[in-house]
DNA sequence: CAGTTTATGTCAGCTATATTGACATTCCAA
DNA sequence: TTGGAATGTCAATATAGCTGACATAAACTG
């Protein structure tokens, strides 16, 4: 199978301080711990979100509104990374269930901006309190220095215009 | 919006070693980061799998009957958490396709224990490759004390029976 | 042996999320 | 002012989940 299971061999020392655990074993673990948190991950949101039945698209639309208050649909896409009419599918029901507003542009009117109604928000809060328990549980049992580590490989795991648009997030807000 | 990007305050000493960055948007990095990230760990794969248009379910099956050969569909309902009926479906598809065999237990006739052909593990040693090869650079970037930190968040993420699945594979292998 | 439980598979129907294609509106620049 | 680009919407379709109901066969239990 390529592997099996463990080729046995630490890939060998670069400067002093610690090896590389490069065998295809560790590999394949770190792949399995992606699968199993991220289901951990999505799984008390997605309680919640049952409850109303949205779905994940939904929570990820809400998040970056709110995360981002006033961005266009455009940007949405660039960020979420579907179509405009997957995209468009989710907004239409949240706008409907005034959840979410959308606002004509001023200067260019082809635009929507997008802002969570107070509605919304509360939504908003309940999901990301939930996310942000296990977040934080994850965080306590880790250790700090952990978390600095986890979130290191986890933006070098990400393709280049995630990672822009990761970066972009933090700094701006946009 | 019971953040608001930064109540700006740590949550505190514990022991003496280092702080706690356990603000909200603290967290939320976190956060956005697994989902960025997530999309990069599955891009490649998702890619390979299109071209003979199956979907991120084959991956999962092939991926776990080839770490755990003879595995039974329960077992496989177990780990990845979907009912037997969407399994079924994609296990169908797999066995017709001559990916994947089932065989009829010895002991217990009315198990199937699931086998990856030799077409079937071609594919996998496809997919994974790609996903190790992204999973090789993410560490050699981030360096081998941010992969222990890592991994060590990743799992007290996990749903604790989750990570007694995680746990018992890295061990076992079944 | 009879009845129950377990493991698996299948059919039907529903939902959420994604896709492509067609189209409408608005803006901007030649 | 007209044509192309940007933005957003609607329609139809596909995939992959789900629940529920049911069938079969084997194993277990009394």
């Amino acid at each position: 199978m390529t592997e099996g299971g463990s080729h046995g061999r630490p890939m060998g020392h670069f400067g002093g301080e610690s090896l590389l655990f490069l065998t295809d074993e560790q590999l394949r673990q770190g792949i399995e711990a992606m699968f199993f948190a991220y289901r951990g991950f999505t799984a008390d949101p997605d309680r919640i979100l049952a409850l109303m039945s949205y779905g994940r698209a939904h929570h990820r639309a809400i998040h970056f509104i709110n995360r981002a208050p006033g961005t266009t649909v455009n940007n949405m896409l660039t960020i979420l990374g579907v179509t405009k009419q997957s995209l468009n599918r989710v907004l239409r029901t949240l706008i409907s269930d005034g959840l979410v507003e959308s606002r004509v542009g001023v200067t260019d009117k082809r635009e929507r901006h997008l802002h969570l109604t107070e509605e919304g928000k509360k939504l908003e809060a309940q999901l990301s309190d939930a996310q942000r328990a296990r977040m934080r549980a994850a965080y306590k049992d880790a250790g700090p220095e952990a978390v600095q580590g986890f979130k290191k490989v986890l933006e070098a795991m990400m393709d280049a215009d995630m990672r822009r648009a990761y970066v972009n997030l933090r700094e701006t807000g946009s």
